[in-house]
Order: C-alpha cells, then sequence, then structure tokens
DNA sequence: CTGTTAGCGCATTCAT
DNA sequence: ATGAATGCGCTAACAG
C-alpha cells in the first residue's frame, strides 16, 4: 500500500509563489498578513486538502497531545468506566488518549510506560498490577518530565499525586450493615489479598467485627485466588461442605456475589432470610439480579474524571508542584433485596 | 512543569567526539562500525538514559506504528472485549492501540477521525456510530493512505473491509428454537431499529416465524428507543398492561431480557414454564442469573482479533489490494434454564 | 507585509 | 570506519 505523499505547507506555498512561513501565517491568522493572500492560502489549502503534519508539531512543539492510560484490563465495568470519565475529561481540554492494558503482568506494564515515554505522552494515568512492587519505571516517566497520577491501586511505598476509593470504608459499612440487622455469622469470600483493594475489604470486614464486639471466624472467610463468578461458587461450596453456621456472606465484589448466590439457592437456602448477601462495585447488573443485590456503589466515572482533571492542572501549572495530591473517594452502600432493611 | 531536555544522539556524540552518525549506527548495529566505538556508544547511552525520539522517527519514515480503534462506547462487554481482542492481536505486532469512543456522535465520529489523520496512525478499525450514514470521512482516511477496516456495525452502502457478526442468524437460530419448543406466541423486544444490528434480529425473529408458519402479530413487537435493562422493564410492561397471550421473549439483548425478566416474575409468571426468554450477547452474567438465561453468544474476541488482523495485513502486502475482505462470524445459541430444553 | 534561516531528533545518502 | 550534508513538515526569530 503505497501511501500518496500528504500536501504539504510547501505545496501551497509553491503554487501560490510564496514562502511557506507566509503559508503557515495565513493559516494561523498571525496578524501581519494581507487579507489577499490569507484568502488565496486558505483557498489552496481547501482545494489540496491541506492537512497540517501532528508529528512535525508535536516534534518541534515537545508536546504531543496524548494522555496515556494504563489499566489492568479494559474488559469489566470498573475500568471501562474509569476509562470513560477520562475520556470525557480529557477531550474536552483538546487531548487524546491513549489507553492500554497491562493484563496484570508487570512485565507488560513496564513496556508500555517504556512506550509511552518514547511516543512523548504529555501524562499518564496509571493503575497498576497488583504485581507492581518496585517503581523504576514510573520514575523514568517523571524524571522524563511526565507527570503521572495513579488511580484506584494504591502503591503505599510511592510518592504521587493519587486518586483512591476507600474500599476499607465500603467494606465496613457493608459488614456493619449486615451486623445490625443481626446477622451474627457473617462470611467473607475475599479476593485475592495481593490486591491492595482486596486487603482493605477484608480490613473492612474484620474491624467492623471488632468494633461491634462479634468474634472473628476464621472458618467463615474463604481465600479466592480470583474474582469472577465462578470463584463465588467455589467459595460457597467451601463454606457449605463443613455446614457451618453461616447468616449473612460479604462478597469481594458483585460478580462473586452472584456465583455464590446460586450455590446458596441450589443447596435450598432463602435469600435474604437464611443468608443475606453483600456485593461490591453495583455492576449494572446489580439491581436486576433475583433477588436484587445489595452491594457497594463506588464513584466510578467521578474516579475517571477526577483522576484526569488532576493530570490536566500538571500542564496547566508550569511550575513543579511543591506536594502530591491524594484524593479519596468514599463509595456508597445500597440496600436491596439479598439483604434485610434495617428497621 | 519545565520538560528537562532529554538527551538525544547529539549530546552522545558530544560525549564522545564522534559525529551524530556515527552514534545513529552503533545504536543500531550497522554493520561498519568498530567494535571499540561501538561499545563506547552504547555504555555512554546507558549512561545517559538515552530513548529515542517515536516522533522524530515517524516523521522521517511516515510511519507511527499506532493503529485507531473507533468504537461507539467502551463501557459494556461487548466492545470491551473486542478491544481487548485487538489490542492483544496489534500488541503482538508491535503497535500501539489508540482507543477513542464516539458516544454515537457522528460529529464526534468524524473528529476522531479527522484526529487520528492528522496524528497519521498507519490504520484504523471503526464501529460506525448508527447515525452514520455518509462516508466522507472514510473517504479521506483512505485517501491519505490510511487503511480501515470495519468492524460490528455494517454500512451497507460502503465499499471497504468488514468483519461482522451475522445477528440475523443468531436471531433466528433463538426465535427458531422456542418455536421447536412449543411456544407459539413469541414477544420480541426489539432495539432501536436504526441499529442495523438490531434490525437484523428483528429480521430474524420475522423470518424464523414465517419458515414455520407462525403467523406474525405485531402486538407482540416491542420497539424500544435504548437497549440497557430499563428497557426491557418498560418493554414488558406494555406488553402486559393489555394482557396478551405470551408464552415466549426474544429480547434484543441480555441487558433487555433481565429487565424483563424482573417484571415477569413480579407479575406471578414463572420462568420458562410460563413465559420463556432467550437475550442476546452472552455476557458474564447470563449464566449466573436466576434462572441462568439463555441466550446467544457471539466470538467477540475472535471479531477483535479477525479485524485487527486484516488491517495488519495490509501493512504486509505493500500493494494495494484488489477486492475489500468481508468477513461474517456465526454466534451460537446457548441454551439455558430460562427457556425450556429441545426433547 | 513577506522571505530567509534555523532547528526540533533522527537516519541516510554521499563523501572521505 | 567515520563525518558532513540532507530532509521529514513545520514554526519562530530575524531580516528586509
Amino acid at each position: 500500500m503505497q501511501k500518496p505523499r500528504q500536501t504539504t505547507i510547501i505545496d501551497i506555498a509553491r503554487a501560490l509563489r510564496v514562502s511557506p512561513s507566509t503559508v503557515s501565517r495565513a493559516l494561523h491568522n498571525h496578524p501581519s498578513i494581507s487579507a489577499a493572500t490569507k484568502r488565496a492560502v486558505l483557498e489552496m489549502a481547501e482545494k489540496f486538502d491541506y492537512q497540517p503534519n501532528l508529528l512535525a508539531l508535536s516534534l518541534l512543539n515537545k508536546k504531543t497531545g496524548i494522555i496515556g492510560i494504563v489499566v489492568p484490563e479494559i474488559t469489566g465495568y470498573f475500568f471501562a468506566t474509569v476509562i470513560s470519565g477520562v475520556q470525557d475529561m480529557v477531550s474536552s481540554a483538546g487531548y487524546k488518549l491513549l489507553i492500554c492494558q497491562s493484563n496484570e503482568s508487570f512485565e507488560e506494564e513496564k513496556k508500555l510506560l517504556q512506550d509511552m515515554a518514547l511516543l512523548r505522552v504529555d501524562g499518564v494515568l496509571i493503575s497498576p498490577t497488583f504485581r507492581t512492587k518496585t517503581f523504576d519505571h514510573f520514575d523514568r516517566l517523571k524524571n522524563a518530565g511526565i507527570p503521572l497520577v495513579i488511580f484506584d491501586r494504591d502503591c503505599p511505598n510511592y510518592k504521587a499525586d493519587k486518586v483512591l476509593v476507600d474500599s476499607y470504608d465500603g467494606a465496613y459499612q457493608a459488614v456493619e450493615y449486615l451486623i445490625k440487622t443481626g446477622r451474627q455469622h457473617i462470611a467473607h469470600i475475599a479476593g485475592p489479598i495481593a490486591f491492595p483493594t482486596f486487603k482493605q475489604r477484608l480490613d473492612g470486614y474484620l474491624h467492623a467485627h471488632y468494633d461491634n464486639n462479634i468474634p472473628i471466624r476464621s472458618e467463615l472467610i474463604v481465600y479466592s485466588d480470583g474474582f469472577s463468578s465462578d470463584y463465588g461458587v467455589d467459595a460457597l461450596e467451601k463454606l457449605m461442605i463443613c455446614n457451618k453456621k453461616l447468616d449473612g456472606i460479604f462478597a469481594v465484589n458483585d460478580a462473586v456475589a452472584i456465583g455464590a448466590m446460586r450455590v446458596i439457592r441450589e443447596k435450598g437456602y432463602r435469600i435474604p432470610e437464611d443468608i443475606s448477601i453483600v456485593g461490591f462495585d453495583d455492576e449494572s447488573y446489580a439491581q436486576y439480579y433475583f433477588p436484587s443485590l445489595s452491594t457497594v456503589w463506588q464513584p466510578v466515572y467521578e474516579l475517571g474524571m477526577l483522576s484526569a482533571k488532576i493530570l490536566l492542572d500538571h500542564f496547566a501549572n508550569k511550575e513543579p508542584r511543591e506536594s502530591y495530591r491524594y484524593e479519596v473517594l468514599k463509595p456508597e452502600l445500597v440496600v436491596r433485596d439479598s439483604s434485610p432493611p434495617l428497621y
């Protein structure tokens, strides 16, 4: 496929027997340019279907107008929605968005950031993989003058702008609510605790127990290797095997919750009468599930918007910033039919 | 934020008192270069943490290594999964992916394609908005030598490489199956028929009736303005109001189906005994719904992979291709508990 | 008001 | 084996 050479300002210049600079000025309505030549240039540009070459401009201005975002995966409600928020924010500021997924691979994450540095993106948003424990690849970006904002997944030992959701608080709300409705034997289907987020949800579960003087029964906590619905099925089967006393479940997310609910139903228990259950995420299907699923809603779109906003602020302030932003958004418990109302 | 000037081959050249060309050659292990200088250059490059400037290269080579993809929205299982397939394919070929969403806005779509042209992406994948009826913006890309592949949403009047899913066939399978299980009064909750895809599903519904000699009852077809679960609720309420005879439903997608199921249950009907229902998409939650949802699975990831593959093939063949590719992937009916098994 | 020059970072002739 | 010169497309500083 032979690329037809694009028309450049030089072509227009030649056609009009003027200099390239004149053409450039006409195209940008520079003050000092005669109306006549300007009109002529614009006409010719139109005729040639002239398109400025952004690469040349970027090279010149050291600014590409591209913002990069790296997420562990784009399939799935959470990150897709974050991206949506980011997209809306950056495109309203005239930036383009380069979206990449690391697939939870640290090597891939390094490579992607490297690529972005080479491409000279103007800034980067990143939600690190759960395997990301060293941050040299982040520092390299910063050293190259590319601002970085971390979102959703915290890197406790690393200093940077961060926008997070308080998973601990969401979990605490959910579990305390279960307790307040009279549940004493609440299981937790935990996600892989290598994920700080899932660790926080576990912590929320534990502390809600402490604070309400309910003893923790470690046999009620199931640690899963993943967080899709299948794991909910597995976890429930484990819990059911020993026929443990059980009247409530806090699942690490909605996908796991619906997997668990299937097993509960198959075993003949009623939801929420025998066992009530609360998920996390408020996926689009949660309110349509049967029974509709109580869950913890997170301000996902706002998370994206805010992260992007913070990055954009970097471009506005020419001065390097004195300190890092640290924003924590609050989730909200949404009570539906899978758990009894609080009288 | 002052950008620290990046190190260039010139810096290395100066430090070593050689010419930039020598450095360039050393970096690319050009044949004619002494082992000594090569080593020295590599060492210095390491020391300076030299990063080649992709913009300069792109300008020089007229090739950015970026592939653009435009989708109507990224939130949602379908396009997120397509993107995932595309991503895997293009990144294995060393390309980067620029993902944009048009939000079903034709103006936005035009602007995005324009941006991509200016950025000189090497190729574009696009799933057009349902409002896209003219194709000048596609032609401009082609004229600029940027290959284009259309996926999922057909543009019947436009010649281009296309990768589609046979929605008609999927719908036909679903409805014929309902008929074979003895259903005679099958409603269809249609999506906005401005979408060719949804129109095809409607057609599949109709033809399955014709071919099986079941009369169409137009009052059993509800046309929705959208395709989220809310519309499923609305549609069912409309159907129920007149207390029409009804023993089966083919919903335009799974989201609509679960909205509909909620109403069916609230009205006291049993699924599938009284009313059986089949959706479309096989969303991740479909098999965990209660009752688990019969639906039509689409090869979504493959759709992404294949679309990307076709685009990549363009880069391999230097010759302009003689004809357009036209690939249609087949969906498959997945029978679960929301419809009776076929004896 | 317009033309000339220079340079963004790099690879690639063509010399030496 | 290395250096100098050229140009990718464009803008901005400096001359007229």
